[in-house]
DNA sequence: TTGGTTGTGTAGAACGTTCTCCATTGTTAG
DNA sequence: CTAACAATGGAGAACGTTCTACACAACCAA
């Protein structure tokens, strides 16, 4: 009784050839005839032959690509993963996610219990850990690291352009006859460098001292909570600013709620711009002006990347996706 | 030279000992002795040695977990994988995600994958497949399936009682004093029984019969331009309904936006609940009364569930988690 | 003494693949 | 006809674990 699973010695007997041959059909490799080709395809569809991954783990390719995902609940995260797997849909490549969570010991232990899961390669998005641990990493298995500027030479990278992302909000802004445009960032917990808030604010005050405007910038943090306090406080100043750019949506969004229990209305008295594009931005209700990042482009290119890696046809390095504007209701002219 | 990987003969031949014994002590099995044990333990430290999983696979376990997901979009997958991460943290257990897709067929693959790469139990979570395909996963390898009623004896199963869901909000609304209570349910595509949207909507038919009214169930989709076009149909009527129940947020957002252009007052004219309680119902801006399903608490019972399957303690079968409302600001007494 | 038990450690055979040789055949060049 | 070579298939050794047998020692009971 051939308890279980069909293993390549059951193709081999039943197409009457070794297993050595099967192997090699299964792989595609060099040094088969078409006709033990075909012989070899049809026992495998007759026993539903499937290889078995951790065997093959134990000398080869497990085929086998991971995705450590720092924060389960970031709305893009998503859209990237549709574009890795989209990418990779017609490839022989499986796509597993690790919740890494967002300690920096939680997340290594991921990359590590992906590494001992034999994975061919890893993609870590917006990983938090110095450059030292994911060099570390990298130097185990083909890396691509997402969401990450700077970065080394021993890792691939994919980001998004966020200082032209910050610089079509305030072009956007200024066009309209702001010049009272504040920001809101994230409060940097200096562990990392190179982390898209921080990349966002400097490319905002780039982009205000290119039109010859003065910056203001305020962090608090990226959350609901975090927009509400950075609004109220940039409110209730005397000159207050007509235009507020909220690095992220969901602090954002808190914005439009400080605005709502100040009274002033959207955009006539104050226009709102945030960061990310998330999928309730969208709402008619929301109406958000916001930058898209086209995560599935970021996703499709990273599993490019790491493909390229495997095979060892490691052609460029980094890669950044250029971010588009989506003009909603929350921004118009400033009111007088 | 060493190259690359610890593996387990390494360590033996630091600690003087077999490769026998070394496993042992890795497994906590019986029959080492307290001093081997700490020399062992010693040599594993000193040189960082972790178990190769995909040997592993070969023999034993691999302490791998899958959760299937079928739509990464669904905004309390995040609840849940917390809660199953949670549970586990303590463990030897890692979970690996994998992003299966709307469709039964990738969703098939990536079951099919999951149980090549030899893991040792699996939560499938909203599974769109037949109950037979369903039974044939489970013989393979254990399972728990989530979100899904009914259920056979080949799997454990976990639900929220979305019959108690839909009577609390109901039960909410009789009691402010609605009696014209519309619900907006999903249109079934007759593929699986007992998906999540059709138990609500005979929930709701039954709480209502409960208090002697008559039920309006309109089918239009979980999205927000289904409860948009749901709501303005019901709008239209002469004797149009004081609250619509949506039987998920995302629909109700789109009541919402229904509400606002027909010039009607949340909750003053119309009461609005929804189902699911995602992040933005929560915003102040939003403050959607809606049903909350504590996916935390499914996860963590899953995850138990699924263990208690691997290591043959088969206690429970089916387990259901009681739904809480949450009351916030778009439910209230009609006008009159 | 013999025989049994208990406690501790090891040898070595799996597990299902891949892949490097090597053997066999057929073809072609000289 | 022989030598060289290309094309094809197979043998068998890995890969890093687990785990079943078994060996050995120490102890105890009869």
């Amino acid at each position: 009784m051939p308890s279980g699973r069909v293993t390549i010695a059951d193709v081999a007997r039943r197409a009457g050839v070794s297993t050595a041959a099967v192997s090699k059909v299964v792989r595609g490799a060099y040094g088969v005839s078409a006709e033990m080709q075909a012989r070899v395809s049809q026992a495998i569809d007759e026993l539903g032959y499937r290889p078995h991954a951790a065997a093959r783990a134990l000398r080869g390719r497990t085929y086998t690509l991971g995705v450590m995902l720092s924060d389960t609940r970031n709305p893009f995260f998503p859209d990237i993963i549709e574009g890795v797997t989209g990418h990779l849909s017609d490839t022989q490549y499986q796509v597993l996610l690790g919740p890494g969570g967002i300690e920096p010991r939680t997340q290594a232990r991921m990359t590590d219990a992906m590494i001992d899961r034999s994975m061919d390669g890893l993609i870590l998005i917006s990983p938090v850990m110095t450059d030292a641990e994911l060099t570390a990493i990298a130097t185990a298995v083909p890396v691509v690291v997402v969401g990450r500027h700077g970065g080394s030479a021993a890792y691939g990278a994919v980001v998004d352009d966020d200082v032209m992302g910050a610089r079509l909000v305030v072009d956007h802004l200024v066009g309209l006859g702001h010049t009272r445009i504040a920001h809101i960032t994230h409060l940097e917990r200096a562990r990392a460098q190179g982390l898209p808030h921080t990349v966002r604010a400097e490319g905002y005050r780039q982009a205000m001292r290119a039109h010859g405007l003065a910056d203001d910038v305020l962090a608090t943090s990226f959350t609901e909570e975090g927009g509400y306090e950075g609004a109220r406080q940039l409110l209730a100043r005397a000159d207050r600013p007509t235009a507020i750019f909220a690095g992220a949506d969901i602090a954002a969004l808190g914005v439009l709620r400080a605005a709502d229990e100040a009274g002033l209305s959207v955009p006539e008295d104050l226009s709102v711009a945030g960061y990310d594009n998330i999928g309730i931005a969208s709402l008619k209700r929301i109406s958000l002006t916001s930058v898209d990042q086209d995560g599935q482009a970021i996703g499709a290119i990273a599993a490019q990347l790491l493909v390229e890696r495997i095979e060892g046809r490691t052609r460029s390095v980094t890669s950044s996706v250029s971010p588009t504007l989506i003009v909603r209701g929350t921004t118009g002219p400033p009111r007088h």
